[in-house]
DNA sequence: GTTTTACAAACGAACGTTCGTTTGTTAAGG
DNA sequence: CCTTAACAAACGAACGTTCGTTTGTAAAAC
């Protein structure tokens, strides 16, 4: 026996894995102490609110995002390269964070006004980031002259957000064939 | 003043809706009827129980996805044609029924065992109209050789869905438009 | 090296509220 | 008139959270 009492950490993955499960309002505190082996109210020697867990949550899934996002733009390359680079990156962060990943993409709305416009607001850098390397792209001649920028971002974004819908970790498609797929069919969509 | 009473269809309706809004779970039935003038408890003068209503409104989410797959393979073309016909049928049903579509994606996996199977099934049948198109047209020589209908399927649905998402009926974007970008992105990946 | 102090984690009971639902009754509408 | 829709009150269960207390562990004081 190792140990058997939980650190914060652990009840605040734990609340990811449950918020990916079965939704933010579809956990009660009770199953969630039930599935760290404690009842309900012994998660307020962690936190000071559910609430709070799903922030937490919803902000480290924007964060990997970002983070990833900022590690692709920081090398240069062809607008091509530095396209596989982002869809690389958005495809580690699913893959690696999956229930975080679900919480981020489908939870963060139940959070209220002040909360869910900060994470709106991070979405919408992290899209740009997509667009501007596009643009980028366009300007330069590597993709058609009349691609629609706004338009591509959001399709690629479509295709890397529905991964949390379907992959499956023991599936028949690793990481690197998914990442080829997505990036081979995103450039031929612009080229 | 026409009439100030509510049929079963008005509150199956406006459960739709709210459940898109706030999710299944974060739906009362007293805020149910609070939206359509009633007590919660008045509900139930129309329907057994709440989770009726996300059957109902599931249920004809995944009737109108199959019947606008019918209707896009009764007639004959292309693979090509017949592909675009999929995806203007697709567009059609989540802009016309934004409300019920949000719920049938986001909501259904609340449901039972029993019920999310019947769901699952449905949406396999579904993808698998798409995965045929595309296997004819690689048969047939009009979209390349190495295509994966599997995926290929799989990413046009998944720009198909994420629809809801952005898709804002007063926005910049008008139902041709749509139509036409997403039609134009995935035969260029598949050409 | 033992005793004391401190702290973090968990308990168990209870709070007030809201949940989905049931019951019995009243008022419209066709 | 009779069926349907809605009300009003209530039920038991579950909700998020608070409270006072207990437990285990680890550092500080002797």
């Amino acid at each position: 026996m190792v140990s058997t009492r939980n650190t914060r950490a652990d009840v605040v993955a734990t609340a990811g894995r449950m918020f990916a499960e079965k939704g933010y309002h579809g956990t009660s505190m009770r199953d969630l102490g039930k599935e760290l082996g404690l009842l309900g109210s012994s998660l307020y020697s962690h936190i000071d609110s559910k609430e709070d867990l799903l922030v937490e949550v919803v902000d480290e899934g924007a964060r990997l995002f970002l983070d990833s996002s900022g590690r692709a733009m920081a090398v240069d390359g062809t607008a091509k390269e530095r396209l596989r680079s982002l869809i690389a990156g958005h495809v580690d962060v699913v893959l690696d964070h999956q229930d975080v990943v679900r919480t981020y993409l489908n939870e963060a709305r139940m959070l209220d006004e002040g909360h869910r416009s900060r994470v709106v607001e991070s979405r919408d850098a992290y899209e740009m980031m997509f667009r501007s390397v596009i643009q980028h792209g366009v300007s330069a001649g590597e993709f058609r002259a009349n691609v629609d920028p706004k338009i591509s971002a959001i399709f690629i974004l479509s295709i890397l957000n529905a991964l949390e819908r379907w992959y499956r970790p023991n599936g028949d498609l690793d990481r690197n064939r998914i990442v080829d797929a997505i990036a081979t069919s995103a450039t031929a969509s612009l080229s």
